[in-house]
DNA sequence: AGAATAGTGTCTGTAAGACATTATGAC
DNA sequence: GTCATAATGTCTTACAGACACTATTCT
């Protein structure tokens, strides 16, 4: 008769590299919106591989300090950015044996939204350089180390998507901005112009913005200025603005 | 002056144990439409942690045999129910200290759905018994082992989400079905009621069934039986059901 | 006045909800 | 005929798109 293992006997035997396992790391897609384009937060690897080349941001989970995955993310956007608090949503998990040379490895993969204004861009502690760069059509121009490339399209797709039917751009707005401003936020995520009538509609509709009593003097005929309402979770409308949903 | 490491001599004594690292799990919610109910496959566990307890479906990635975590998702839902392409969906990744007593792991959740009849259940070869539960609101009745509780309250409110504006269910269909049945599938999920005119025009109006010609005899007026059509995508909606979209 | 940008009025189009009506089978 | 389920007709409602129009500032 085959004896009984009690459950904390198990525990203190149990050996994690018994078996050959992938690694798991991290990677951020920052996002923010300035000069009317999409940006994304690039990272110079030091290190091999992909030495010198440029990546998202992420980095290794350190289990003795994060609490969970997200506080990993976190605490690399912070690292990277100097801010606390930016919208953070899980986007997706790539694993599969060749995207890392070195072994069968798998990243979860976040992204954040960041107003320009906001970020203090560190550099120095891990030595990296770091840089934001132009996203169209889910692409930019540098070549970018791992299947980074590849995750980018896929995250600005899911970005786009959910730009369709979300209010998701306000995290990218500063304290206070104009209709017309969050306007053009949206159409350089989307690539692609929206009505005003019916953007302004939609977003007062929602009750996603409080006027602020200011004005922002342009030169013409002065706007409101808004701020995003408090107490707002990022607001789901029943329908999608028309710009091809994939 | 530091000497130059080329990327050859880095890989070479690369030692992927060097820092402490997670554990990483793949798990799948199984999910299929049976009786007028939602239902979710629990595996009872075999081995400590959690011995005897329900679980979803899950294992570890076998680095050698599997290209990609979603081939870990495919072995083991062949393993466990004979089906070999059924509708696989990454969900999300959860990842943190307390989730497995034995270490930091990381489990990334996978969802399937599987027409009723498609399914047989394999038990034997790894000697865990299963079975189909109920889901209602989310939560089953058996108390399950990890956070798998919490995982799966998370995944069915996403699959919900999802019913409100694709075409989801289709997956969930034997190879012929009345519109009433798919309807019935798409209320039972989203456990609701929805209102058959408008939803005989969503789907027709998609192009999503095909007429069979062949009627199905219940003992009153025959219905129509449809197919799904071919080469047809999960189709996305621009407008979503009103089911209260969170 | 004219240019430029901010903001409104209002008509159309599309698709979902509500619900009455007709159709077709069994008995 | 009645009952039950299948399927259609058609009116209402919600909200996005189109686009003309008014408003407010500057030079």
């Amino acid at each position: 008769m085959k004896k009984e293992t009690s459950e904390y006997d198990f525990l203190k035997n149990y050996n994690p590299n018994t078996f050959e396992r992938p690694n798991v790391s991290v990677d951020t897609v920052i996002y923010t919106v300035h000069d009317n384009a999409l940006k994304v937060l690039l990272v110079q690897r030091a290190e091999h591989p992909f030495k010198d080349q440029w990546t998202l941001a992420g980095g290794y989970i350190n289990i003795k300090q994060d609490e969970d995955i997200e506080a990993t993310a976190r605490r690399k956007l912070e690292e990277k950015t100097g801010v606390k608090t930016p919208y953070l949503e899980q986007y997706a998990t790539y694993g599969n044996r060749t995207r890392d040379p070195r072994h069968w490895s798998v990243t979860t993969v976040y992204f954040a939204l960041l107003p320009y204004n906001s970020i203090v861009l560190q550099k120095g502690s891990t030595a990296n350089d770091s840089k934001w760069v132009s996203v169209k059509n889910g692409k930019v121009n540098e070549k970018l180390g791992f299947d980074h490339e590849k995750i980018l399209e896929g995250c600005t797709e899911r970005l786009k998507n959910k730009v369709l039917y979300t209010s998701l751009p306000l995290h990218l707005m500063p304290e206070t901005f104009t209709l017309h401003e969050l306007q053009t936020v949206y159409e350089t995520i989307l690539e692609t112009t929206i009505e005003h009538k019916s953007f302004r509609r939609r977003i007062i509709g929602a009750n996603l913005v409080e006027e602020t009593g200011e004005m922002r003097q342009t030169g013409h005929r002065p706007a409101m200025l808004y701020q995003r309402s408090k107490n707002k979770e990022t607001h789901i409308f029943l329908r999608n603005l028309e710009a091809a949903s994939s």
